[in-house]
DNA sequence: TAAAAATGTGAGCAATCGCTCGCGTTTTAG
DNA sequence: CTAAAACGCGAGCGATTGCTCACATTTTTA
């Protein structure tokens, strides 16, 4: 399943060294990014010899796909239990919204390495996880306005994920906004541009959107 | 003025060759981002030996800083075409926002290692620049919407800079959106999100941002 | 307990990068 | 025309990086 992983570790004691060198190299990704990140910092920061490192991970590639995987399992996680259209149907659109922003900005704080890695490089689980949610949020928007043009619904949904994404970078240097400053911002765009659609659409806004 | 350039060029020649240095150092930039850019890349491309690089450049950084200046000054004068108030008065909103978000996506066109370069990294003159546009900003915030809460200002023209930011990241890869329809959809967010802060401050939106 | 398997280690190799330096060529000054 | 100044060149130095390998240590197996 993983030919990037060179030995599948069968003790605890080393069980716990990829633990711990997938910890090292997600700070030391978030510190420096991919390609300025050194193994054998990572190694060293994760109390683990150079050698070892290379004993369970192919080559650098190999950890970032490591980690890849860990994040996208997190944040799939995440989205399930956020876009899922039985827990969605019971909120007002406000509400939902708020609370998948707050869960997107919590994931971002306990996931420091994710958006320097999986926003910049080219990562394809990543990429897959990232156009699954864009459908989501298409259908989320179909079943909010079922009147609206369905044509259009894959791009506002791109438009909705890309504000996210985008305005959720104020919370990175050199901007340091809070993140629940930044979370309220994005909740009001995302609300503001839904109506938009509707009105642009030659549709009354639903009365909790304004 | 500029310790980092060695020496000043004196003959027509070689300042042709700082200009090609400089076209060079901008292309690789924006395909490889500055760490992974190589000084021999930089000065083959430009047709120019390694050791001319270093006759004009102290060193790497050097390159990046006078690509600042020239970037800085090119945006500079977008800015003051565009956020001057006389010209400003005499457009409606949503037309002066198009244009404005227009001029932005042009130059972000012919400036290809503007964003890789200076969206990432400490670069001190853009900063400087980020600041001045986001005061802009809540300056012509505050004449089209004296009621509006002065204090927020400064906060609510940082999100519309955001805004146009972020969203226009969906014009790079993956996303790889025509760089005409992601300018639309940055004037329809911002223009919804100016009404919904209207709104927010219980004042009717003016009825051209409807 | 002893052999085998798994794990741990870090000096150092090959490749790469930023940058220098010695020297050849072209332009300018007088 | 001649000397000086400016410019051009690229082999290669020192530093760094990803990664290997020969060997030591610990755990498991029988």
């Amino acid at each position: 399943m993983d030919e990037r992983r060179r030995r599948t570790p069968r003790q605890v004691r080393s069980q716990e060294k990829v633990t711990r060198l997938l910890d090292s190299a997600a700070q030391v990704f978030a510190e420096l990014g991919y390609e300025q990140a050194t193994t054998n910092s990572i190694a060293a920061r994760a109390g683990v010899s150079i050698g070892s490192l290379y004993q369970f991970f192919s080559d650098k590639e190999a950890l970032l796909v490591a980690l890849e995987e860990r994040y996208v399992a997190d944040l799939r996680a995440v989205v399930q239990q956020h876009l899922d259209p039985a827990r969605s149907a019971q909120l007002t659109t406000a509400a939902l919204l708020r609370q998948m922003v707050l869960a997107f900005a919590h994931f971002e704080m306990t996931h420091a390495a994710f958006r320097p890695l999986f926003m910049r490089e080219r990562v394809a689980a990543a990429h897959a996880l990232h156009a699954e949610i864009v459908s989501a949020v298409a259908r989320l928007l179909h079943a909010r306005g079922p009147a609206l043009p369905a044509h259009e619904q894959q791009q506002n949904a791109l438009i909705c994920v890309g504000i996210v994404k985008g305005l959720m970078q104020l919370t990175d240097p050199p901007h340091h906004l809070a993140p629940e400053v930044v979370s309220e911002a994005i909740v009001t765009v995302l609300l503001a541009y839904i109506a938009a659609l509707f009105r642009r659409a030659g549709l009354p806004p639903p009365p909790e959107l304004a």
